[in-house]
DNA sequence: ATCCAATTAAGAATGATTCTAATTTTCTGC
DNA sequence: GCAGAAAATTAGAATCATTCTTAATTGGAT
């Protein structure tokens, strides 16, 4: 048995996802996203992954977070010119972005609303892909 | 009358607008945005001030655009970690990316819509910026 | 076991943006 | 109108997230 192949029964995540092999170090950094809701950047990543893979560099880590981007496994989340996060949820959602406590949090559409309905776009518009950031604070 | 009066005369922009003294760079910088509905970078910008303005910094032109921003003149937009483009649309749109030519066009909500109306927001929450970017295709 | 392709690692390179320091322009009080 | 203070501009250096390059390693297939 490979060592990639024991690291994902220990992890129990698939030797494969979505036509992506789930490398020793891609799983590592899927399972940690999965873990922290918190949207981090590839350098805290880079920091929090150290503890399990004391030997992985930042440039995989960033290859991984792409190829995980990729294969529609995680999403990529900017705000304005800030380093890139990194979200496990899937669904499509937005992000709030706190700026007394700089915590990002999901936000839902209300069960029903459609993007399209009310957007005004261009007509024959294909749309692959959707973003929604608000930057606010709880008050 | 000083330089500044003379061009703003010469452009018909005010000296001030919101507060901020519109010198010759940022009255040639604001309008050359608001003739062109095309979303430039910076560097875009740059390069086609330097007609009016030849001896014009890339780094005043930043400073122009980012003091633009600050006072609510123009927008910038952001696409994933693309160069920020600024826009002097101020009514709130959202832009949709056609990945087949590269240009942007400004996308209005369908009459009567509000963004709280549709997202699951937590609670007390005072919004002070939304960003709605789409990516696709004109099929 | 051996070859080939994919992955990882380390560090250099890139590029948009910001910063620094010096100069120029504009404003304010006289 | 003029001196001094404040703001704006300039040129180039610095920053920093990200990407690239190249070599070493690993995995999969024969």
């Amino acid at each position: 048995m490979t060592s990639q192949a024991l690291a994902s029964q220990a992890n129990g995540i698939p030797e494969e996802i979505n036509g992506l092999r789930m490398t020793r170090q891609r799983q590592e950094i899927y399972k940690l996203l999965m873990g922290e809701r918190s949207h981090p950047t590839a350098n805290e990543v880079f920091m929090r992954i150290k503890e399990s893979l004391p030997n992985i560099s930042l440039a995989t880590v960033y290859n991984c977070l792409e190829a995980l981007v990729q294969h529609h496994i995680i999403r990529q989340v900017n705000f304005d010119r800030e380093p890139s996060r990194y979200c496990p949820n899937l669904d499509e959602h937005g992000h709030f972005h706190d700026e007394a406590t700089g915590t990002i949090h999901d936000v839902k559409f209300k069960p029903g609303i459609n993007l399209t309905d009310i957007l005004d776009l261009p007509p024959h518009t294909v749309i692959k892909d959707v973003e929604i950031t608000l930057r606010g604070q709880l008050a």
